[in-house]
DNA sequence: GATAAAAAGCGAATATTATTCGGATTTGGT
DNA sequence: ACCAAATCCGAATAATATTCGCTTTTTATC
């Protein structure tokens, strides 16, 4: 089998328990250092099994950030559309970004660490989901001029990538170092310093 | 032979090929999927000469950017002592290290894309060259508040974060997909949009 | 509820590559 | 010119992703 849709109910179980497996030795390990051995004796199957439902290893790593990063996405839209300024929704996307990493530190791991700044990542679906980031903000940002809510020459391209950047290094430093300590109380100030900057 | 200094003259010249042969693979085809075969031949030598110089694969990727890195801060030192403020200096370190990734892309490729995120960094020399980055960040932050450049309750921890996560997401960006186009021409602005944060 | 086709599962090959080994060749000092 | 050390290389070795062919399980149909 490929990565069709699976017809069986056991099937769909398999699946999930595998993309579990994987995230946690992928995490510890490295994409490039993990062992399809030790993702299949963690999911409790037969290494030959996975590849009924995943082509390659590089495959199988790039399915994990997809799925939960449309999550995330899904997530901001319902929270936003209840905020009244550019502003807050801008915050709720970077504090919710923070804080989902947080939540999952493995897939944080793989998604930050390995596959964002991949130069391999030729897969469409994977780098439509990582630029959809930045869509996103930038998105926000125009809307923000428009609405005449900060000034209208700030560049956004530019403000997106400070912004992007910012809170992804601060996830890398916490991932790699467990720096800072509190990353969740760490990450009101640093929206507020970032958002300062958008002021008049 | 191990990584000590070679004794003969052509060995020194060998080495040196073969990082020069290495960058270039590394940095097309990224370290894991890179071929010690393909870096041989480009180098011009036998696969199994490359372990007289590189103990492994990974210990030759790492020492790549450990020595311009090394280059590079050398070089800001010797600029910078001519400065007066400590904006200046900051300034001139952020530019510089954009510049220096302009001039030597394939270099850049190899730092930015896979080594300074990379969960495997355990070789001590590497990861110490990497912080050093921002221990010259906070330092420069620090003295700026100490002599009143801007305000003392600035985090330097918090502000060295957004710098250098602002600078490497506008390199990753623009090693990716080469936007944008003219990185030179973009660095002046994007340095003096986060030195702006500084003002008090 | 028996049966056949499809799907899922697995152990044993296969293939690709990093790494090691042993001996041949070259170098630098005398 | 000669020796010891350094360098170099082709041919094993070892680790591991991927493929293959067969077995077991599931689902649909009567």
């Amino acid at each position: 089998m490929s990565t069709q849709e699976p017809k069986q109910q056991r099937s769909r179980q398999r699946k999930n328990d595998v993309l579990t497996a994987a995230t946690r030795v992928f995490a510890r390990d490295g994409i490039a250092k993990a062992k399809m051995a030790d993702i299949a004796k963690e999911a409790g199957i037969a290494v030959s099994s996975i590849y009924d439902y995943f082509p390659t290893k590089e495959a199988l790593a790039y399915e994990i950030p997809i799925q939960r990063l449309a999550q995330l996405y899904a997530e901001f839209e319902d929270r936003a559309a209840a905020l009244p300024t550019t502003r807050d929704r801008l915050s709720l996307f970077l504090t919710m970004t923070a804080d989902h990493a947080r939540a999952n530190p493995d897939w944080a791991r793989l998604l930050y660490l390995e596959i964002w700044p991949s130069v391999l990542i030729q897969e469409a679906r994977v780098r439509r989901s990582v630029d959809d980031f930045g869509r996103i903000i930038v998105a926000m940002l125009r809307e923000g001029s428009h609405r005449g809510e900060w000034s209208a020459s700030l560049d956004p391209h530019r403000t997106a990538t400070i912004l992007m950047g910012s809170i992804a290094h601060m996830l890398i430093t916490w991932l790699l170092y467990r720096r800072p300590a509190d990353l969740e109380a760490a990450t009101g100030p640093m929206v507020e310093q970032l958002m300062g900057m958008l002021e008049v």
